[in-house]
DNA sequence: TCTGGGGTCCTAGGACCC
DNA sequence: TCTGGGGTCCTAGGACCC
């Protein structure tokens, strides 16, 4: 049989990765099998948050977010083990690996999960039969456990592999969903969080069938354009392409951080947006990225937090320039009130190649050096004010000004 | 004596332009 | 002498996911 011969349809499978973090380290370290294990980071530095536990620690009542000592209150004998980022990664490359020898369409969603569209796989054996050869290699090879979806579209397949934990393959059919989606409780269901659960609630709407055939104009007064398309979506109905490239295309980068203690000092501010700044260029160098807009996050005492934002018209990717503007809007709008966290983000972010076809002003920076680029964006800014980067759109270098504004602009800085 | 860190997408108001 | 409506961009915040 082959994979396709349903037609037009098309066959989705989500690979879900079972308590992920806790199962890769049981698999490097074996006698930790079928023991309450909770990955957590550091209680001492306020930290210590449930990030990840195995199904023994789970039926003791341990949850993801719990503190430390709420999980043993629980659960005595939890084994707390510190996150190991680069082994979850090293296992999330042979992970994809694996799905990649079935089909190159593959879309990771996130470390431990992605979706594939196996419609146009040649094979003999079922989908299912797909499936669970899968299950095997992965359990087999990577001595990790997972549970598979699999469906006519992402939506489905992600409720799938979120039915029968761990090692679980579940088919949802579209035929069938009355009978296997919708009697689910409304909280259930992928995309719909606490506070859209409780509106729901509110309006008698508690399992996904209600939500199915609930009347769409009321769902969207609601919840917005959002309203309709979860309604959609509990009727089996997403036209979501699996897309392989929707990995490249990130839109941020960001690097936050909680601070042992909360604080006022600047001295502690100013380190701590240092290394901050250091995080977020390394790893912008990474994915050889610049971005054009940059965002501070400023977490209070009182755990009230705040972004402050800023749109640049150039293209930024080093330390320096991007810990000069955390600064600045750091002192424009701190309260001065305890700092519980800190964070960086640099948006609008794209790959430099891409930004060396449509932006030209990063042509520039190359080419003349940095320090003359800028100095002219300041004096221009005085001179025409901050609307001078609107105004020039793209000028490429090898492009004739279109406007006299450009032209004053490439008169002004070559100058 | 609770609540991390990495993201994406959507909304809503104001500024500005036509 | 007074005021429509559409569209886009920017900023801040919120919901959600893993």
């Amino acid at each position: 049989m082959i994979a396709n011969s349903a037609g037009k349809g098309r066959v989705i499978f989500h690979i879900d990765m079972n308590c992920f973090y806790a199962s890769v380290e049981a698999a490097y370290n074996p006698s930790l099998k079928g023991k309450p294990l909770a990955i957590a980071g550091n209680p001492e530095e306020r930290k210590g948050i449930v990030v990840t536990s195995s199904y023994e620690a789970r039926d003791k009542g341990v949850k993801t977010t719990m503190t430390i000592w709420q999980a043993k209150k629980n659960c005595p004998e939890l084994i707390v083990m510190p996150p190991n980022f680069e082994r979850y990664r090293a296992a999330s490359k042979e992970l994809f690996k694996i799905l990649a020898d079935i089909t190159p369409n593959v879309q990771p969603v996130s470390i431990d999960e992605g979706y594939m569209d196996i419609t146009d796989v040649n094979s003999e054996l079922s989908p299912l039969e797909m499936a669970h050869r899968l299950q095997k290699r992965i359990l087999e090879e990577l001595d990790l456990p997972c549970s598979i979806g699999i469906a006519p579209n992402k939506f489905l397949a992600k409720m799938g592999s979120d039915m029968k934990k761990p090692l679980g393959i579940t088919v949802l059919r579209k035929r069938e969903l009355a009978s296997t989606l919708w009697p689910l409780p409304i909280g259930e269901m992928y995309g719909v969080g606490e506070k859209t659960a409780t509106k729901l609630i509110e309006k008698g709407i508690e399992t996904i069938g209600d939500l199915a055939t609930h009347n769409t104009y009321e769902l969207k007064q609601l919840l917005g354009i959002n309203g309709e398309r979860l309604k959609n979506r509990a009727n089996g109905i997403d036209n979501r392409q699996v897309d392989p490239e929707a990995v490249f295309e990130f839109k941020s980068i960001g690097s936050s951080q909680t601070l042992p203690f909360d604080t006022v000092d600047e001295q502690e501010v100013r380190k701590l947006l240092a290394s901050l700044a250091e995080s977020v260029e390394r790893r912008m160098k990474r994915k050889n990225a610049a971005g054009q807009s940059i965002q501070i996050m400023i977490r209070y005492k009182n755990r009230k937090t705040i972004t402050r934002s800023k749109k640049l018209y150039r293209y930024i990717d080093t330390k320096d320039e991007i810990l000069y503007q955390a600064e600045e809007l750091f002192h424009l709008h701190w309260n001065q009130e305890p700092i519980r966290l800190l964070g960086i983000t640099v948006q609008d972010v794209e790959v430099k190649k891409n930004i060396a076809k449509q932006l030209d002003l990063f042509t520039y920076e190359e080419e003349a050096g940095k320090e003359k680029l800028y100095q002219a964006i300041e004096d221009l800014s005085e001179k025409y004010g901050n609307d001078v980067f609107k105004k020039l759109d793209t000028i490429s270098q090898d492009e004739q000004p279109r406007t006299s504004f450009q032209k004053d602009f490439l008169d002004d800085y070559r100058k």
